[in-house]
DNA sequence: TAGATATATACCAAAATTGTACCAATTCAA
DNA sequence: TTGAATTGGTACAATTTTGGTATATATCTA
């Protein structure tokens, strides 16, 4: 595994890496993890702090610790979740959403209440006055299809696309943003977002969903285009 | 407009940058943010003005500081996977398919090789062995979905179909199948998968994404017929 | 000009981390 | 069986980090 050296690490970060150490695969259920003091030295450290962490992750029910032996894994095995969001391509998420985003523009219109459109109407507004800020505009154009994911009142949906989202606020995606994200396409993207936005208030499914697709076509166009140059 | 990329951020600019970072996902609820001096070395501002902004979110409720300690998102526990997964229902679990699997078999025409199409009879010819045997069938059935996904050979999609599917296996999820997996479904829902692989086969997208929603379109039906029952 | 806001710096108290030492339970080889 | 080595459990003081606060300066706005 790689670790950042240069970063610090506290308890609460620790946490996280060995929860994500054990997910990703590289500890298998029933699986004796190292021992505190070789996981202090290995991460860094103290060795208090990685028992802090431990214990987190004892209540959470992720591992167990019987004292004299060790710190067990327990659970089910989980896919690689981490590392496979962190290392899709570009256009890999692209197709990711075409599969979900013009679904959930269909689930929207049949939950959508007035209170939703006031957000969505908000939002537009600020993206708007963002056009000549690329960095404002792609937090609030990443903030608009979580919104949307959350009207459909989907559980899973609003979850996946979070996990979507969370690759896009990695570095190496901001960098490209800045490339392909100039002020006609942000007035571009507003004026596609105002209209699937309309059409999840006329109520009408398909037209939404159709947008919808358009719109992420249009971002395909922009990323294939920006990556020939 | 000129635009100015390096404009100094008011108090009130880091407050809604802040708000939004925290609700994109980029920051999970009880997570700790880093500290008020990283903070302000990574916005450009000075502490004061982080500390102003954090005292906003604290006011309305999306943070919480603790003196000594860090500045928290406050709010319901992570939402870990197993969770997520765990907790949806089934409608919510039939309608992330629905946004999902049709666009996969789009993609899985544009990418399916002749050892793909092998496996997906071999997979087929089992199913159909199968048709006296529902847990067996479904166990099949849920490797046939995640196929289709890995001939996408999108990363994104096939981990978020193995999330997917990892409820299936569920006991609760079990059991509802054994009230609505009669001989019938299964024979039906086999000739629909033999119909998805044909028009895969003939590289025809938009047919294979449309037997697809009659696929999960029946498999809602039987959903509501039996929890009608 | 006068008020409001942002910056820069310094210091405090609370909390977390560190480093160390020692104890008790477990493991494993002689 | 015995005993050495390893493991987690615990305690404590020193150090570092963190939010809380105060002060002085600079900058912008009405």
């Amino acid at each position: 595994m790689a670790i950042d050296e240069s970063k610090k690490l506290s308890s609460s970060d620790l946490t996280r890496l060995l929860r994500q150490t054990i997910t990703s695969g590289e500890f298998s259920p029933q699986d004796r993890l190292p021992s505190e003091r070789v996981l202090s030295e290995r991460f860094g450290t103290a060795r208090g702090t990685v028992r802090s962490a431990l214990a987190k992750l004892e209540r959470e029910g992720v591992v167990e610790t019987r004292p004299g032996s060790g710190t067990y894994v327990v659970g089910e095995e989980r896919m690689v979740t981490n590392q496979v969001v962190a290392n899709a391509s570009p256009l890999e998420l692209i197709d990711a959403r075409f599969a979900l985003e013009p679904h959930s523009c269909r689930l929207a219109v049949l939950n959508a209440r007035s209170a939703d459109f006031e957000k969505l109407e908000a939002l537009m507004d600020e993206m708007e006055q963002a056009s000549d800020n690329p960095a404002k505009f792609s937090e609030l154009d990443t903030r608009f299809h979580a919104l949307l994911a959350e009207i459909t009142g989907n559980s899973l949906l609003i979850w996946i696309v979070a996990q979507i989202n969370s690759v896009r606020n990695q570095e190496q995606w901001k960098l490209m943003r800045h490339l392909t994200l100039n002020e006609d396409m942000i007035h571009a993207y507003n004026r596609q977002h105002r209209e699937i936005v309309a059409a999840i208030k006329q109520r009408e499914p398909e037209r939404a969903a159709q947008l919808m697709k358009n719109h992420l076509e249009s971002a395909r166009l922009s990323l294939t285009r920006s990556a020939a140059t």
